[in-house]
DNA sequence: CATCGTTGTGTACGCTCGTACACATGGGAT
DNA sequence: ATCCCATGTGTACGAGCGTACACAACGATG
């Protein structure tokens, strides 16, 4: 039974392609190298993703413990108690401390979606799963520009191998939060949430909630 | 000494590679469809450009006008007197307005240098060359900001096909802009807010365009 | 038991790629 | 005039690629 029909074999050809595209990047995956380092025939991965966009697809959607997977499993985010740009600078630089094959596999999806049609959703859903997890704090249009400013320090810590700076990230982080009533970047002693600031003249963002099918 | 042929044929084989990169991708760049595109024999490119990498370099590097170019051409920039998040929002929109090629080779250079290091000088410079236009006008540290800020704006606007919101823009940029002595640009509504264009008004937000399926 | 169709495997074809290398050309040095 | 060598060109080779397709294994079905 086991022996005949593997559905594991799916899965692990899937995890073949994340290390593969962590090692060697995009570039690198190719129905081949997959099959190696799954160690799986060559027409075993042809079989069960026909063309390469569908099996990065597959690839990078498993692989959606990114930043957004640190926001959640940090639930510190989610205490009103404590300083929402100091938390978000101590999650970067824990993921960016850690091992960087998953911040490097956000990015390269990232940018390669812009020639990839069929990655747009992928990449699209990652930031939505973090401005979701800031509008719990935030307001979309706040969240919207966290989502923004992170990816720009992100980019630029990988991209000039310039040491990430926490205390710049959390300078600037702050300073796309509004203040609320009373001090400003201190913990937030209100009870409720903080969640429109006045004199804000822009609309409201799209929420965005679809989720976009395989 | 005396160049024999044809002096341009250096510059007639970057050409060539901006116009391929810029139609199909830094993956659809090789020497031939480089020989192809510039008329010119294989042979000729790869004696020009030994390796892939130099040829992109030196087609990258000519190509870096970019948003970098933008800024200088609008010396408006230079002018305190007029407010900084609000022009760079606009420049911004005009950039993303015209023809996209040059933005979406902005990026794809941004990828590549990802996982080549010797795209990464090229890549460091041009954000770089923006935040120096941008000293002239606020510390190093907000410049730094503003560059990881419109950057981030770049991509989400690139990667969810939603039109760029410039109000949104100018908003969030103003927020990392602290309130300096010549001009108030800083998050919080002074008496005084000075350049408000009266004349644009917010699109609306949520277009919601068919997403790019499978 | 015989048959069939789904699932998995091995191999081969045609293509593009980077690279190497032998050859052509013509201006400058001698 | 003769030679030299930087410059330019054509071709060929091996590697890796996506894809196609014939075949093997095995559960379901009659």
């Amino acid at each position: 039974m086991a022996r005949r029909y593997d559905p594991e074999r799916r899965r692990r050809i899937i995890d073949a392609a994340i290390r593969v595209v962590g090692r060697g990047g995009i570039a690198g995956l190719s129905h081949r190298t997959v099959a190696a380092e799954a160690d799986v025939p060559l027409g075993s991965t042809t079989y069960h993703f026909r063309t390469l966009d569908e099996l990065m697809v597959a690839a990078l959607r498993q692989a959606n413990e990114g930043f957004a997977g640190v926001l959640a499993a940090h639930g510190a985010l989610d205490d009103p108690r404590t300083d929402l740009a100091t938390g978000l600078a101590a999650l970067m630089g824990e993921w960016l401390a850690g091992d960087r094959t998953g911040v490097e596999l956000e990015y390269e999806l990232y940018l390669a979606a812009l020639r990839r049609p069929a990655l747009r959703p992928v990449a699209a859903e990652w930031g939505e799963g973090v401005a979701e997890q800031l509008s719990h704090r935030t307001d979309p249009v706040t969240a919207r520009a966290l989502v923004a400013l992170m990816d720009g320090i992100f980019l630029q810590v990988l991209l000039t191998d310039t040491p990430y700076d926490e205390a710049y990230a959390r300078e600037v982080l702050r300073r796309v939060i509004p203040a609320g009533p009373g001090e400003a970047g201190g913990p937030q002693p209100g009870p409720d949430r903080p969640a429109d600031h006045p004199g804000d003249t822009v609309p409201p963002a799209c929420p965005r909630s679809g989720r976009p099918g395989t």
